[in-house]
Order: structure tokens, then sequence, then C-alpha cells
DNA sequence: GTGGTCTAGACCACA
DNA sequence: GTGGTCTAGACCACA
């Protein structure tokens, strides 16, 4: 489900997180599935539980996933938490593409490396 | 000449680092232009000098400016440096798209968003 | 691991640096093996971790290393690493060879002392 | 006469003692011909004073040249000092050619960065 | 536990 | 004066 780049530099509990909101994101997944355990979970990735719970609760701090107790994690129905996500991500991306402009990068160049950046995740797929 | 921000979490060596491939990217410095030295820098942002010292290695690694034992540091004239300016900034670039596609962004969103901030730079000249 | 020598006049941090750049040629370490951890070879040593600190982000920097926060510092597996290591003993060849030709030797005892030198080597396998 | 390049990290100091040495040893110069002042060669290399006096002393106490007070420097016809400048940068770079060829690097790639550099420093002239 | 950043301050080489 | 290296030690983020 989640692919883990050890050597990227991105914090694992960051990845993790990421990689939830992505699925949300490309309808991977459907609200109310049920999340892998923290433990179960945790064992598929060869990381430690705490980082799995921390990231569960990132996730659940910004209204992706719920909780209930004793029976486990679900993804959410609220399309706002998830707007909100993606809003983010596009604020993000729009301050990176106005700094990459006036540090001189031209729209071809950037338009480049977003294909080349896209296609290379495709065939890691 | 360079502002900190320190609520940003942006360590304040980098904001050094990014502040100085600023400056010569919108060439608001010459080729050749001496920088401030190390304690005189860091006595007007008033910080610790081994944080301007780091800050000045990492941009001579780079080949953006070159340092004269004895005498300072200056910004580089060659092409080497213009390269070295358009290296770092596509490498901001490529980790804001790998960040972006993480959270569920599609190719064709980043696409529109690269091309309406572009047109918008065009159309304020 | 790595021998000091404080006599030398070789700065400590790049004693370590190229250190684990020789271990990683002569294939003394497997990729993906784990160095030590800066606190570690710090007492080891017998020097300040922020030394070591600094060698392995210059290594890192380099592609000979990679770091993951929180869990440590690892040798990196692919073909980068490898090409790293020779373009680092390339740039100290070089500048090897311009000390050379500053003080007066030519391009014939140059590469007089290579053959002698690389045919000596093959002798003795 | 000597060409000071500031952005190869050799200091100063150290490149004119090493022109001094690379002239007498390609023979540019005679046994007993005068070298520029401390105060000419500071002029015309743009260069403080105190550098080249210093350069001069390491030349002096290598027996390359002698100085004679109120007349000037001139270059010895001691020719044991040229040889021992001589065998030490042989020494030098022998030393170097291990190294590399221990970190991998192949003849033809070590004899590739000779001839590159060599012909670089023809064309230089 | 791991690495990362920063301050404070000493001491060195070089110009 | 300039940059370069290093120690000592605090404090942070991450696993």
């Amino acid at each position: 489900m989640i692919q883990l780049n050890y050597k990227s530099g991105v914090p694992i509990c960051d990845q993790i997180v990421n990689g939830f909101i992505r699925m949300k994101a490309l309808r991977l997944v459907e609200s109310g599935e049920q999340l892998p355990s923290v433990r179960q979970l945790a064992m598929e990735l060869g990381v430690n539980p705490n980082t799995i719970q921390k990231a569960y609760q990132i996730l659940e701090s910004s209204g992706i996933i719920y909780t209930v107790k004793g029976k486990g994690s679900f993804f959410s129905d609220d399309e706002a938490a998830d707007t909100a996500v993606i809003m983010s991500a596009k604020k993000d991306f729009r301050a990176a593409v106005k700094t990459a402009t006036e540090l001189g990068l031209r729209e071809n160049e950037l338009i480049e490396i977003v294909t080349e950046i896209c296609k290379k995740g495709e065939s890691d797929k």
C-alpha cells in the first residue's frame, strides 16, 4: 500500500501520513474503509509502532481518519478535510512555482520537471 | 540585505544560503562583488559566526561564491555560478513536485498551476 | 576502523571523510551497511560530535552515504555512490597534477610516474 | 610572469612560491637573475607586500633564491636546492598516484587527467 | 536511542 | 583584518 523511501530524507512519519492522504485523494480507498492496525502496519513496513501511532494521530487531528476505541481507525467521509488537505497542497505548490520562476526557471523547464517526476512515479507503481 | 524569519522553522543557515542565491538570481549583486565578512554578517543578523561560516561553505561548494583565505568571499563570475543557481532552484522545485504528487495532486493539475502562475507573471511585466 | 593523524595537518574532518571513502572504494564495507552513530564514533575517536556530524554531512552531500533521521547513516547502494567515490578521487588527483605542474614537472615526467606506479601495482597482484 | 588564480583556493603566498620554483625548473630564468623587488611585485600582482615578503622568505629558506641586503633577491645557482624541490614534488605526485589507484582509478584515466590539465596549462600561456 | 541546528568561544592560517 | 577548524554543550525533531 505505502512505499517508504528511506533515502528521500522525508521523515518516515510524514511519508506515512502523505501516503494515506494520497490514497484518499486518488480514491484508492473508500470513506469508512478501515486502516490496518498500528501494530500490523508497523510490521508490514518494518517501522517502529510509535511512528505509525504518530502518523495516525496526525491524520486524525486533520480529520482524514477517525478512531474508534477498541475497533480501529477508519477513513472519514469528511469531504471538507479532504478538500482542506488538497487546497493546502496546492497552495504550497503555487508558492514553489512562484519561487522557482523568481529564481529564473521558465515555464517549459517547470513543466518538464513535473512530467519527468510524474512519469517516474507512474512507473514505480 | 537578508531578512531572517525565526518562526518559519526554516534553519537560519538555509535562510542565509537562499537569501544569497536569491540576490544572485535577481541580479541584485554583481559578479565578483564581495560578500560581507563572516563576523560582520554574524553581528548584523545577530547570529553566531559559525552559522554564517556554514552558509558560506555551502554556497562555495555549490559554486555560487568563492573564497580567498584572508581576503574574503566573492560572488562567482563564471557561467558555473548561474548554472549552480538554476540547479539549486530546480532541486527545490523537484522536491515540491514530489511532495505535491505524494499528496495526490495529478500531473494535469500541477501543469495547470504552473501555466496559471507563469501567465500571470508574464502579464505583470 | 579509522586512524586519525593529528600531526599530518590534514583536518580531522577530512581524515574521517577520506577514511570512509577509502573503506567504500576498497569494498571494506557493504552497501546499505550502517555507519557508527555520530556520538559513538566521536567517543571512539576522541573528537567532538560536531566534527563527525560535519564529516557525515559532507559524505551525504557527495552521495556516498545517506541518512535517516532518528535511525542513522548508511552507505549508499546505488551506482551513484560508486560514481561519487570516483569523482572524489579524480578531484583529488586533478589537484595533485596541478600542483606538480606548478612546480615545474612536465607532462611526460608525470605520465612516466603514473605508468611506473601502475605497472608496479599490476605486478604486485 | 606569475599568474594568480584567486578561485583555486591555493593561498596566494604559495602560488607565488610555486611560480618562482616553476620558472627556475623550466629554465625560464637564469641563476643569478634578479627577482623583482618586494614592493614592485606587490604592485604588479595587486597583492599585499607582506605576502610577497613571506613568499621570498620561504624561497630563501629553501635555497632557491638568496637575498643581498640593500641590493635585492636573486635566483641562486644551488642545483641541490632545485633538485630537492623537484624530488619533493615528484614524491608528492607519486603518493597522489598511489592514492588514486587505491581508490579505483585506472592508468588510462590518470593519464587522461594529466594530459587534460597539461594541455589546459599550455593554452593559458 | 538517532541525526540536526545553533551558540559560545578558542585557536589557527593567511593577507 | 579575513576565513577555517575544533571543542563544549544546549536543545530540537524523529524513531
